[in-house]
Order: C-alpha cells, then structure tokens, then sequence
DNA sequence: CTGTTAGCGCATTCAA
DNA sequence: TTGAATGCGCTAACAG
C-alpha cells in the first residue's frame, strides 16, 4: 500500500512536500505539485485516514444514533443526513439503540472510541453514563427529534404544536366531535408535547373532552391497537381516531378493522407521521407529514456550525397535512 | 484526554503492561491487571481508536454501501447488520449511492480512506474505478443482494428463483390466467432473473403467455405506474398484476386505482416484496417477503469469515409467501 | 510476567 | 518554498 513516503520519494521531493500537496494545507510551487499530484495517481495513494485523524486530532467522521433505522421517519432523517454529512467532508457512523440504554451506551462507547467529530442523537430517554462521558469531552452533539431532560443541547425536530394544530383545524373543518387520541408514553417529550397541544386544544375546535375517548399506548403498533380497543370496550363510539405517532395510528387501525370491519366502520383516521402507503390504506389516512430529510440536514448543519466554533441555532420543523378525506 | 500513558503512570505499572491488560492480549498479573483497570476507570480512559488502528493495521470498521436507506428492505438489511457488526465488535460506516455511478465511487473513496475492513455492498450496476481499486486492495467485500458481471464475490441475496415460484403457484391456485407482469430493469441481476423464473413459469402454471401482457418500469414507483398504464391501453384486461418489487407493485397498484377505481377494478396484485401496510391496502396485497435481516445478518457474518482469512460461501435466502386473498 | 523501545502514516514545526 | 525532524497514541517485539 503506498503511502505519503512513497509518493514523495516517486516525486522526488521531500515527505513535507508531499504532504502539503496533498492535503492543501500551504503554498507550493506548480512544479512540485504537479509532480506530487502524478506520483500520486500513479501510485494509486489513498490517504490513511486513521493516522491522519492521529496527528489531526480529528476523524471527518460523525456518528448517528437512532433507535431503529426501520422507522421511515429514522431511514429517511438517516439518507438526508449521510448526503449532507458526504457533502462537507465527512462520513457517517450508524447505530440503532433499539430503544435500549445498554445498547445506546455501546453504541456511543464506540463512537468514543472512534472519536468522532460529532454526534447526532436521537435520544432513548434520560442521559446515559456514555452520553454524559461524552458531554463531558466536550464533543459537539445534537438531538434529534426528542429532548432530553436536564440536557441543553441544540435540537432538531418535528414542530408538534404546529402540527398537531394543523389535526385539530382539519378535525373542526371535517365536523368530528366524537374523537377518539391515542397517544404515546408521556415519558417522551414528542408524546407528551403532542399530548398536551391536543388535549389542550379540543375546546377551542370544538370537539369533546370526554377523557373515555383518551387513551395512550408505547409508541409501537402492538401497544397502540390494545389502546384503541380499550377505548372502544368503554362504549363510546367515536366518528375518528386520531394517532399520535406513525405506529399508533397503524395499530390504532388495525384495532379498528378488527373490530368494525375492513372500512374501519367509518371511523376516519388521521395521523401524527406519514407513510406513503397511507393514501392506499383502507381508509385511506390523513397525515400530519414531518420532513424528516429538512430536520436530518439541518441537524448536520448544526452540527458543522458547532465543529466550527460556532453556534448552532434549534429548529423546529413546520409540519404539513396530507388530506387524503374521502368527499362526496 | 486521558491516554494508555496517563493510565499506566497512574497504575505504576509500564506501557506495556498498561496495554496489555486494557487490550487483553497476554497474560498479566492479578495484581497489575486491577491497578490498571483501576486507574483506566477512574481516568475514564477511552481508548484512541484511531491510534490503535494505525498500529494494528485494522479499524474494526465496516462499510456499507446501499442505493438508498430508505428503501424499507435497505433498511432492515441495515438495522440486521448493524447489531451483527456491533455484536462482534465492528462500527458500521453507512453510504448512499442513490442508483449513482459517482456517488457510489465518492462513498467507496471515504471508505477507503477510513480503511474500513470489509465492505459490504449492493451494487449499482457494473464495477466502478473506485471499486476496481478496492479490489486490487484485496479489500475484503461481499455483494448485497445484486450481482456484478465479471466479479466474482461472495453473494447474500433473495432467492428469486424460489420466489417468483412461490408466486406462480398462488396465481395457479387461484385460478389466474391472464396476469399482467410488471418488471424491472433487465440490467439488474434482480430484475432479470425475476423475469426469467416468471415467464419461463408461466405455461407450466397454466398462465397466458401474451406478450401485451408484461411491460417493465425500472424499479421505480413512477416508472412501474407507467408501465402499468401502458398494458391497460393495450385493452388487456388481466385478473392478476404481479410486480416484480416493492415499488413497483406500489406503481401498479397507483396506475390500477386510478383506472379502475379504489378496488382496482377487482383485480389481484401480488408482489415480490412485500410490505407491512400491504396488509392494509385496498385491495390488499399478497407478497412474496425476502428476509431482509437475515441477508444482513449472513452477509455480515460471510464477511467476518473473510477476514478470518476463511472463505464465505454465497447464500440465497429463500422467500416466503403472505397470502392476503381475500376469500369467500 | 514486565519495562523499554520502535515505528505504524501523517501534518506540522523549525531551519534553511 | 522546501527538507528534515518530531510526535500524535498505540501495540508488538525484545530483553530482562
């Protein structure tokens, strides 16, 4: 494997040379760098990134954690944010907490070891050890999605009260009174933020605040369709369902065409996240779209800001509605 | 930053030792070992990994080139090989190609800088320079789920032999003889073999062979809408559609609901790949599943064989088929 | 079992 | 503008 030596030995001039050349760090002459930058090609020299990050004291590369890569929302944040990563320079470690603080403690064990630039962390719940190790190293991170508590750090995500007020006007305009929420763990601040926008603001649209017709699962699809059903053994028969994750609202459907049959017995349903496939579904679903490739890139902007020096600004993703309602 | 020389100052012990014990590598007393691990603890030492791996000439990292995260089988692909990776010690370095010869040889020249140990790759097409290179490198690499002409590597993929069977065999039972096939590009490994298991099939299962019948997009949503369109202005009315993937099955489904309404007109689609919400379309769709995570998890596993110095053997994993006919 | 030494490949310093 | 020397943090070889 050639190295710098090499190629400045095949150039004939010395190892500073060559390596001023090739990393464009100061000025030389057309001369030598035209003959550096030969020797190179012709050697086929790739420069070897852990000894550079050894001396340079940084590696281009940042890691992102998220707790499943399958969730749309994640794989997508994920593509924007490797693109962005790629386009500054720098590489993307992935990991997946699966929810879980051993597993996210891992995961950023080796992102610490690998000592990556920065981080982009979507986080499972209150800080970890590792996660505190790494504040402490003073390594630059943001958050994605969820805050975490006690944790100042810049955020990217979701703005849940615009979008849940955007539910709420389309819930008025559609005349449901009668709506059943199945919400997320209030231990998330996306659950608990969506949460309060909503149940704060039946009122005010004029839909009942019968708490029969509130129920809340775990943010997964299994959780959320024994949320629904329990809500439906209560006897109340609500004219839509609102779910406050993607998820929810699929397990919320699920309970619903088990039990009022393939058309969901009417029952309209909107959604907190989008899925593509929601215009297919029977019934087809009305969403609440986060743009989960703005919130990957700006995180990744944040985050060269932070790298250098500067300061990142938070941001609050608007939302925008997907009105898929059948009208006659 | 605490190093392995602050902790072997630390511990009173020397570098070696120092080193030996926090990278297990030979034996060392109780006594030492304790003292180190002690003051490794207290220090809240951190290895360097990129020192490490310019001494031991490895990075205990993997790439992974996929053409787009977002694809949900990339994805679960991804999230299996990440935790099998991570169980056995490995970060993973994750790149997009987006179906792009530059972007793909942009990703390949990061990874071959970082000096990843062992790609893990889904070609795009035929073998870029970048990739020529990586190969000359002896790099070790396995193929995800495509083949490339010319290159002989290690294989972990669909068996889309088996599948397309398991598809044929639904349609015959189901009484299907006029079925429309929608494919993909003949350039892709996938796509050809698809086809040729399908139409090679088709007689044996007592399905019309009509050319107006089969029309191919290219893997795209837009493209297999198209496609789709296209054999209904032939005035072909099939009972049956079969997508050759994912997304173009969604295409199809897109092209027959807008022709014929919201049930498609009554007739069957059937997929290779299936999608959780195809449970939940109208109509619903019948799959053919490729497990995702078990290539990922083969795929990983072949490729630490390979630097093992053993060799991997090449696996086609086999489908299975969800029947979603709907039955009186 | 242990301490010392050398050197992985590179960017940067210091003289020239 | 350039060459030579230095050391980033670590592991492996060598002597003890």
């Amino acid at each position: 494997m050639a190295t710098i030596k090499d190629v400045a030995a095949r150039a004939g001039v010395g190892l500073g040379t060559a390596s001023r050349v090739l990393s464009g760090s100061a000025q030389t002459s057309p001369s030598s760098r035209e003959r550096v930058l030969a020797a190179a090609a012709e050697l086929g020299y790739v420069a070897h990134g852990p000894a550079r990050s050894l001396r340079r004291a940084r590696t281009d590369a940042l890691g992102l954690l998220v707790s499943d890569i399958r969730n749309p929302f994640f794989s997508e944040l994920a593509h924007a944010a490797e693109q962005e990563a790629r386009a500054h320079g720098y590489a993307l470690l992935l990991a997946n907490a699966n929810e879980d603080a051993d597993q996210a403690d891992d995961a950023l064990r080796t992102f610490a070891s690998q000592r990556i630039d920065g981080l982009l962390l979507s986080p499972q719940g209150p800080a970890t050890p590792q996660l505190a190790s790494l504040l402490a190293r003073a390594v630059p991170i943001v958050l994605l999605n969820r805050r975490i508590e006690g944790v100042d750090l810049p955020f990217y995500g979701t703005d849940n009260e615009q979008g849940v007020g955007l539910v709420l006007d389309w819930l008025q305009e559609r005349g449901h009174r009668d709506v059943a929420y199945v919400g997320g763990p209030q231990t998330m601040s996306t659950g608990a933020e969506r949460a309060r926008a909503y149940l704060g603001g039946r009122a005010a649209h004029g839909i009942a605040t019968d708490d029969a017709l509130v129920d809340a699962g775990d943010f997964t699809t299994d959780g959320a369709a024994a949320a629904m059903l329990r809500i439906l053994d209560r006897g109340v028969r609500p004219t839509a369902v609102f779910g406050a994750n993607g998820a929810t609202t699929v397990g919320a459907l699920r309970a619903l065409r088990e039990r009022l049959g393939a058309d969901a017995g009417g029952v309209e349903v909107v959604s907190f996240d989008d899925f593509d496939w929601f215009a297919y579904a029977s019934p087809a679903i009305t969403a609440v779209r986060n743009d989960a490739a703005a919130i990957g890139v700006g995180a990744v902007q944040g985050l060269l800001a932070l790298l250098r020096g500067e300061d990142a600004t938070s941001q609050r993703i608007a939302t925008e509605l997907v009105d898929r309602a059948a009208r006659s």
